[in-house]
DNA sequence: AGGGTATGGTAAT
DNA sequence: TTACCCTACCCTC
């Protein structure tokens, strides 16, 4: 589920659901006490999304960090809602609806300087307005690490993940392999843009779609939404995809597409 | 019941 | 590099 596109979406989906109210919070699972003893009673103001981080910023003046990690979800129902099933690790309950949250790598009060450490090591996010792209062109120019590594280092550029990181490259013809560094100007900040758009489209659309929707057709279907990833075969040109492994993760590619 | 897998990341080695 | 954490789901036995 998370990459940039969910985190954002759900930034804006919390907001439009939970802003304003006052929020019961609790700790189901036990093992948020401390944030929903703090935050219980009180109201959510903004939401930031930066990468795959989501910052709460609450009425007691706290900012509640989120990190779903792999597995991370919220799971959203009416209120009055169900008692919590399974491991949830934070509810917040509102007026209208309710949100669990279950299996996140981060949910937790940030101190007053971590907000500052963790953007220190954030590349810029290209759904953010303010973000730089010149920053990312700088990144790119001083990484000797394959651009396919370079996609998912999340100090490079913010909100990619392994979906992305494979359709991005795989649309502008680009060898995963090839140093970061030795992209042109041009390629860069086409990778840059082509992010952005790609990112943007996930946010409207709630899932990761970088296929055109032929004329006419309602939705894609699961396997048809994507150009390579988790394909036998390539969507553009029908050649083999192949799967390989890069900074940890699996890679798909075109042999023919993306040669280098 | 148990194993493998997943769109992520950190810390230790 | 490796070990490890987090949860749900799908497949096989």
């Amino acid at each position: 589920m998370p990459e940039g596109h969910t985190i954002h979406r759900l930034a804006r989906d919390h907001l439009r659901d939970l802003r304003g109210e006052s929020l019961t919070v609790t700790s189901p699972q036990g093992r948020a006490v401390q944030a929903a003893t703090v935050l219980d009673g009180a109201r959510i103001e903004a939401i930031d999304g930066y990468g795959k981080h989501l910052l709460y910023r609450w009425s007691t003046g706290d900012t509640l960090h989120v990190h779903l990690g792999l597995y991370g979800r919220f799971i959203r129902q009416r209120t009055p809602a169900e008692p919590p099933r399974g491991l949830k690790r934070l509810r917040l309950a509102g007026d209208r609806w309710t949100t669990d949250l279950s299996g996140p790598t981060a949910c937790e009060l940030f101190d007053p300087d971590a907000e500052e450490r963790l953007l220190a090591r954030l590349g810029p996010d290209p759904l953010r307005a303010d973000a730089d792209p010149d920053r990312f062109l700088f990144n790119l120019s001083r990484r000797r690490i394959p651009i396919g590594a370079a996609l998912l280092d999340q100090s490079v550029i913010a909100g990619i993940g392994n979906v992305y990181r494979a359709e991005i490259l795989h649309v502008l013809a680009i060898d995963p392999a090839r140093p970061a560094r030795e992209l042109s100007e041009a390629q860069a900040r086409a990778v840059w843009d082509t992010a952005a758009r790609m990112l943007a489209d996930g946010v409207r659309q709630g899932r990761i779609v970088t296929q055109a929707k032929p004329p006419g057709a309602k939705r894609l279907a699961r396997g048809e939404a994507l150009h390579v990833y988790r394909r036998h075969a390539c969507a553009t040109c029908g050649g083999p995809v192949t799967v390989g492994e890069m900074a940890s993760r699996r890679l798909f590619s075109c042999v023919v597409c993306q040669q280098g």
